[in-house]
DNA sequence: ATGACTGCAAATAGTTTGCACCGGT
DNA sequence: ACCGGTGCAAACTATTTGCAGTCAT
């Protein structure tokens, strides 16, 4: 995706292209399920100073653009990767906290049954799943 | 569940069977999927007086117990029920906000898929699905 | 120049903790 | 009587908001 596909997009909404919100969709991308907390350490690794609420108000606008999306893993705060890249479920191990990965197919079974039985479009890059993994039973 | 069984398994374990742990755990019992808030407000319906910092603490250890479970569903305070009533997976709308039930058994396939492609024990109890509803489509 | 965006500080929501007193056992 | 439990207030973490100044367009 060019630079410019989403500037022009944000700019044809009326909203402004700035150095802020260039970098937390760089560090987005780079950090991979980052919270906000860690985005925006990230990114004043570059700039110096970029607030912690322009991250939270950034990351909002990022995500009703549809360019970001987010997800629950354990208590705590949320974690943000790039919708391009959410291909993916989660798999929370409730024993050392380990967070793994596994192809979105693995719950085709799931959003089809529930598509069927209760009319539920289910989006499935949300998807977190708890449990143990193959370490720690 | 006869009252006698988890009073005194709470005393076998050097635990006290106190009136605010019997209505935390009545209010989460009639409720069903309650914030801690609003556990403590149903708590003070009855008896005057339950603290909010109680709740928190009579929660953790209901939950230490196996008696009760924890989701989060969307953002902000996570939600508890009782667990011998935790048979079913959540559909939260992220149009409208409802909360769905469906049966355990939906994610049976996912379950067995993530057992043999990860070796991941998953506990779809605590599963959560976001997307729309049939309402909101 | 206009008004959207940002930084800052203060407000809010959710949760935890220290401590003195209270009340199950 | 002993020691775990509770209430209260203060501390803390995560997030939101009001406002005045800044900067993309």
């Amino acid at each position: 995706m060019a630079e410019t596909t989403w500037h022009e997009e944000l700019r044809a909404k009326g909203y402004r292209v700035t150095p802020q919100r260039q970098l937390v969709l760089e560090a987005v991308k780079e950090l991979e399920h980052a919270t906000p907390e860690e985005i925006c350490t990230k990114v004043r690794e570059t700039a110096r100073g970029v607030n912690i609420s322009t991250v939270y108000r950034t990351l909002e606008l990022l995500e009703e653009l549809g360019m970001v999306t987010h997800t629950h893993l354990s208590h705590g705060a949320p974690t943000y990767h790039l919708a391009s890249e959410a291909n993916h479920v989660h798999l929370v191990c409730r024993s050392c906290g380990s967070v793994g990965e596994v192809p979105l197919s693995a719950a085709d079974g799931l959003v089809k049954g529930l598509e069927e039985s209760a009319g539920f479009a289910a989006d499935a890059r949300h998807l977190t799943v708890f449990g143990q993994c193959r370490e720690c039973r």
